[in-house]
DNA sequence: CCTAAAAAATGACATTTGTCATTTTTTACT
DNA sequence: AGTAAAAAATGACAAATGTCATTTTTTAGG
């Protein structure tokens, strides 16, 4: 609960593995470590951070709302990843809202802090600019499959992608279980779209269901599918 | 045309104002001066960079394909852009393809440059980290928007872009003519789509045209539209 | 200035997706 | 285990968007 940095193994997972000895024990002298409820916001679109937040454990959703009242999910973060890093880099407010989807464990880490390590330390600018050119990557791919690919395949490329990053249970479940609304704000679609194709999906045999949680029957046609045929 | 780097104004607009006379020493007497005409391929989604381009003039579509065979317009890049940069971050072929929409002049600078400041210049890592950190800000909004908004809005949003972009000429008409097939390529929709949009906003008198040339007519209710109403 | 090619515009129609209303199922809690 | 609230599922219909075919207009080049 109050380790040190210098011992916490998930820096390996992000930019903080480039940080100096002295640099993680500055930072973890000033860092707090914080439970966040499942529901519970970690920040809220357009708030000014004086921090970021490192997830040691639990999920959260990075959104956006947009004028018709729709949350869209930009971002699912995880164990390592680093949650306001963009806004402390630019200093300005965020641009994204943090709510956590089950309970977390994170680790708050004030700002200056970053920014002396970002001044001074080129390997850890480095790491932090390769991570946020990865996460740019990634952006830019959505784009694409927003624009040019149906609801359909949108939620087939969902599916495909928590069970990529979060895995199975041991009955082959997808370990992650979201609500069929945050699927569809992920898609970015309305729920009752996303239910239907899961629906669909179903009676295909492309997946099984029980409950929240889903799992890929079919791993080689939902992947054709995703291709778009 | 083939002037030194420590002279051109254009480095103002991007990071390289962060390098050193040393280090933009090195890099004039590397780089290499390109026309580029318009149609032609500055580089191609999935091709291995040795460098990047730095705009100084004309205007670039940043593209991908995708299954479908719709090329869809990520970015527009214009004077001060550096293309490729994020490929040569990371170290990987670059995601995107850079198309010239009219006759270009840029530089091709070799990556060895690039990399040697990235890694001992921590203004330089810092100022590009700020810029990416900026584009992926940008694409968070694009995603929002392709999720959420209608084609009419977004349309809206595209041509209210392109005018505070590239600015008007003396008529009012927005100084950058795209076809409409890049219109609607940025929009994220069907040529014909994008075309009846644009019909329907004349009629509406939002906007006025002129073979390609756009002109908008009635500003506050184009950004109405935009918003959702 | 003329002409072929490219781009824009339009119509007709199919398909996809969104919205609203309602019912059924699941979940969380005592 | 029982119950209220939340989530999922489904139907019916409207609206938005895509596709294909065709015509009209514009542009580039000799």
């Amino acid at each position: 609960m109050h380790g040190r940095c210098e011992n916490c193994i998930i820096r390996e997972l992000n930019s903080f593995k480039a940080l100096k000895k002295e640099e993680l024990k500055r930072i973890s002298d000033s860092k707090v470590s914080k439970i966040v409820k499942k529901g519970e916001t970690l920040f809220a679109e357009g708030e000014k951070l004086n921090g970021v937040f490192c997830v040691r454990s639990g999920v959260s959703k990075l959104s956006k709302m947009s004028n018709n009242g729709k949350d869209q999910i930009v971002k699912i973060a995880t164990k390592g990843e680093v949650l306001g890093q963009r806004s402390v880099i630019s200093d300005e407010s965020t641009n994204l809202s943090a709510v956590a989807l089950n309970d977390m464990e994170v680790c708050y880490i004030p700002k200056q802090h970053l920014q002396e390590s970002l001044n001074n330390n080129v390997e850890f600018t480095k790491a932090v600019l390769v991570h946020i050119a990865s996460d740019l990557k990634f952006a830019d791919n959505i784009i694409v499959n927003m624009a040019q690919k149906t609801v359909r395949q949108r939620v087939a490329e969902t599916i495909k992608y928590l069970e990529d990053n979060f895995g199975k249970d041991n009955e082959g479940y997808i370990s992650i279980t979201l609500t069929r609304e945050d699927i569809a704000n992920i898609v970015g679609t309305a729920k009752e779209a996303c239910i239907r194709t899961l629906s669909s999906f179903k009676k295909e045999n492309l997946i099984a269901t029980d409950g929240k949680r889903i799992k890929i029957e079919d791993k080689k046609a939902l992947y054709r599918l995703i291709e778009g045929f």
